[in-house]
DNA sequence: GCCTCTGGATTTTTT
DNA sequence: ATCCAGAGGC
């Protein structure tokens, strides 16, 4: 019975339950993914079921993975007959094989936030509005609420009250038109379309019902109205349905997570089995305590203790900084010191805040000390404007009737085409009831109404030879090569390396050829298919790699799920974290103590809640009080530091001659520094002097100065603290 | 049609 | 401080 040896009592039960609804309630670190995995390995083990009969949904591609490597231990092969993924590859995939029986082409493509807010653009204008004093973005969100909870175009206007409704309305039907004319679809829709295909067509509901003899969801808390409707619909034959979550860590309301789906839960399925995972395996006994204390202040809240049998560990440590230059500091040389004293490594560390904005002053720092990190997050791969390019000439190879594509490839690289003639090739397109694409192969047949003439038509048309081209030559490579074949006839380098980084954004692009290389086994075109699929559902959160031995610096939200040994959450002051757009709601304060609650418990060891007398953001220096979240430990939890404010104002300390730093981390330090010969700089103990060259030295790169006072010196490039001089 | 300048906004972002 | 979109000039 090695499936159930190393699980308590609680997690055991969770495990053998094998019949009818349960609900597993799971405290941060009490084993969630190991009961779920164990599960699964006791479904198919022990009680005999057959893999392809259990479909396990997770929220984020990181977690499917994560949860796929320990079943592949436990269980093996058997592995690729589950159905694991998030709830929207799982519904994509559905789509994919019926989504006909309800109109919906087998070559749709995903929209992602930016093709969206080009769509409802387009919409609000198309609607008469003014897109500058109607936000394009506000009325997406509301759309996406809509969606979230199965409301149609109709319904949201039967239920319309304000000026505002009946705008979004307006435009919420004429952007799912859009959607409709370039066969694709967006996030929500994917879910939404599943849902209405399950309702439209019996027997397809059937089939996947009969199919799912057990059916798992994981970070029930998460899951919004479709996504739980959809998790009914599936379980509905059998009812073998277990989903596991934790409304402490419930930090997605914000995107329509619903926690009241945990109590629909028990009113849907009065027979649920009720499983509370209540032991931490993760967290000393003060990190648990600590972060209980900030979380049960909340009024909103069913009541939950948890509890460890591990050790009491060291106290909180509350420590208070001048600025965001010297919390950054702090950080640095903290992690610097934990690791010379042997008492941590780098990837067991991780740096935590509430906005992105403030990762600087720590990239900052950790460059200054040579201290390798990885920023998760930030610019996204697939964000990038030349990623985003290429995609989009696949997206369009893959499906002409994809409009945005069309309209975001048509000049670029640039070929003459504006936005005038742009236009009036889709009010020509849209006048006589063709497709833009269609439209497009006919710019220069005057008897057939073309309104193009001379430059414009030429343009027009050269590129209209274009895509049929790449359409026609593409049919039958692979992915990569259809990359290859897009970079060649668009002379997509040269135009990118006009630009002034135009390396690293031709490097992104060949990075994007190396991720496409594993699609290419799927043969000739239909890699090209599953590849555009598989980059639009992955987000950036995916990349986060626990092997590569650096520093994490993260968001709290992006940091859920993840455990560190060492936890520093900075920023920790009013209005920053709690965020002072919480400040006038209830609920939305209750999240940010969950938020606090989330990034307090990944840790094992060492929390440090890190605060500022005064921090800089957006362009004027603020002075806020310690968080509220710092009043609600208990003072026996906490031990207060205070960094010395002299040491603030310009003294780095000495430099830190233990550790050595990565070559990228001193390339990076170069780039950052933007240092070249002839430069002036100034040296916090040398004074100014001008840089006279670099060196390879001890294999790290040195930087000679000629300094003013003390004559020339040779520093470690990465050690150097060396401020530019104009 | 392309380039440059200015003004507005800037929480979090599983997909 | 900084990034982006749209307006207006060349």
């Amino acid at each position: 019975m090695d499936i159930l040896s190393g699980l308590n009592a609680a997690q055991k039960q969770a495990v053998q339950t094998t019949e009818g609804p349960i609900l597993i309630i799971a405290g941060p670190g009490s084993g969630k993914t190991r009961v779920i995995t164990h599960r699964i390995a006791y479904l198919v083990k022990t009680c005999g079921v057959s893999p392809d009969r259990i479909i396990a949904v997770t929220f984020t591609n990181r977690a499917a993975r994560e949860m796929k490597e320990r079943l592949e231990d436990l269980l093996g092969a058997s592995v690729t007959d589950l159905t694991l993924g998030t709830f929207h590859a799982i519904c994509a995939r559905i789509l994919r094989q019926r989504g006909q029986d309800i109109g919906i082409d087998r070559n749709f493509v995903i929209y992602d936030d930016e093709d969206q807010l080009n769509l409802m653009k387009q919409a609000i204008v198309d609607c008469g509005l003014d897109p500058k004093r109607y936000s394009p973005r506000a009325f997406l969100s509301a759309v996406s609420a809509a969606k979230s909870q199965i409301i149609t175009p109709q319904q949201y206007g039967e239920r319309a009250q304000s000026q505002f409704e009946k705008f979004v309305h307006q435009a919420y039907q004429r952007y799912q038109q859009s959607l409709a004319i370039c066969k694709a679809l967006d996030f929500d829709d994917l879910l939404v379309k599943a849902v209405e295909l399950f309702n439209q067509s019996p027997e397809t509901l059937s089939r996947y019902q009969s199919r799912y003899l057990h059916v798992l969801v994981d970070e029930f808390q998460d899951t919004n109205i479709v996504q739980y409707t959809f998790t009914k619909q599936v379980a509905g034959r059998y009812r073998n349905v277990c989903v596991v979550g934790d409304p402490d860590q419930s930090i997605y309301t914000w995107r329509q997570a619903d926690i009241r789906n945990i109590l629909s839960f028990e009113k849907d399925f009065p027979d649920a089995r009720v499983f509370l995972l209540e032991q931490n395996y993760r967290s000393t006994k003060r990190i648990l305590n600590t972060a209980q204390s900030i979380v049960s202040v909340n009024v909103q809240r069913k009541p939950k203790e948890l509890w460890t049998e591990n050790e009491e560990g060291s106290p909180i440590s509350v420590v208070e900084s001048y600025d965001e230059e010297e919390e950054a500091r702090f950080v640095a040389a903290e992690v610097e010191r934990l690791l010379k004293e042997g008492k941590t490594t780098l990837k067991e560390c991780a740096v935590m805040y509430r906005v992105n904005a403030q990762s600087r002053a720590l990239e900052e720092a950790f460059l200054r000390y040579g201290i390798p990190y990885r920023l998760v997050g930030g610019t996204r791969f697939y964000q990038r404007r030349e990623i985003k390019d290429i995609l989009a000439y696949l997206k369009l190879i893959d499906n002409p009737h994809d409009n945005v594509s069309l309209k975001r490839v048509i000049n670029a690289p640039a070929r003459g085409i504006g936005q005038r003639t742009v236009d009036s090739l889709w009010q020509w397109a849209k006048g006589s009831g063709m497709s833009v694409f269609d439209a497009l192969a006919l710019v220069g047949d005057a008897s057939g109404g073309s309104p193009f003439t001379g430059r414009a038509q030429h343009a027009l048309a050269e590129f209209n030879t274009l895509v049929r081209n790449l359409t026609d030559k593409s049919k039958t490579l692979n992915a990569t090569d259809t990359i290859d074949l897009v970079l060649d006839q668009t002379n997509y380098k040269n135009y990118i390396m006009d630009d002034e980084d135009g390396e690293e954004r031709w490097e992104n692009i060949l990075e994007l050829r190396t991720v496409a290389r594993q699609y290419n086994s799927s043969g000739s075109n239909g890699g090209l298919s599953s590849f555009l699929e598989g980059v639009t559902l992955v987000s950036e959160a995916d990349t986060y790699d626990d092997k590569e031995n650096v520093v994490t610096l993260i968001t709290l939200h992006q940091a859920k799920g993840l455990e560190f040994a060492v936890v520093f959450i900075v920023g920790m002051e009013e209005k920053l974290f709690p965020h002072a757009r919480a400040f006038d709601n209830v609920s939305e304060m209750e999240e940010e103590r969950r938020l606090c609650y989330v990034g307090i418990t990944r840790a094992k060891k060492l929390v440090y809640l890190v605060h500022a007398q005064r921090r800089t953001f957006l362009g004027a220096t603020t002075a806020n009080p310690p968080s509220r979240f710092i009043d609600d430990i208990p003072s026996d939890m906490i031990k207060t530091i205070l960094t010395s404010p002299v040491a603030s104002v310009s003294n780095w300390g000495p430099p830190l001659q233990s550790f050595v730093p990565q070559t990228d981390a001193i390339e990076r330090a170069r780039i950052r520094l933007d240092l070249h010969p002839g430069d002036h700089v100034r040296h916090t103990k040398f004074g100014e002097g001008v840089v006279v060259g670099f060196s390879a030295a001890r294999g790290d790169e040195e930087i000679t100065v000629a300094f003013k006072d003390v004559g020339m010196k040779r520093l470690l490039l990465a050690y150097a603290h060396l401020e530019k001089v104009e």
